[in-house]
DNA sequence: CGTGTAAGGAATTCTGACACG
DNA sequence: CGTGTAAGGAATTCTGACACG
């Protein structure tokens, strides 16, 4: 039952901000494009896992190298 | 260069304690007893790795088993 | 000694919107 | 479309102190 680490939710968005050099706004937009799903404190703060961490940093390359979000999305059960 | 992610210090105080159980009170006190050493922000807020967190309950596990701050200070370095 | 708490301030995050295009 | 920013409020954390003992 114990989750892995890289599972567990509980980095902040600053902290995810400086990891990946992404803007807090970036990282937000990708959750409103359902691409990340962060977990949220009582008080509604974003909790990000090291794998969230991965997945920002691979959806702003894709971006990068000119995908749009809703092909990004469609990709995901893949 | 990378580090490991056990010892990445990106988890704050409220998540340490939610994880372990303890109060900010007795996370922070053994800090002052120079039992754990969390990075801090910019604007000093402590940031802690998950090592952190299992050096954290093993202090609570020894303290609940009689010994003092003092003593665990000195097992350290063994 | 190790921990609880009330106190006031500061750092961090949140949302919704306007902007560009 | 994806991202920047200013705005005001709310959640979270910080320190130093008093308390018990």
């Amino acid at each position: 039952m114990p989750m892995s680490m890289t599972k567990k939710k509980v980095i902040q968005i600053g902290v995810v901000s400086e990891l990946t050099g992404l803007s807090e706004r970036q990282i937000r937009y990708y959750e409103d494009r359902k691409l990340v799903f962060p977990d949220r404190s009582k008080g509604g703060v974003r909790k990000y896992s090291f794998e969230d961490i991965q997945t920002i940093m691979d959806i702003h390359t894709k971006l990068t190298n000119g995908y749009h979000t809703v092909e990004l999305k469609r990709m995901l059960g893949c």
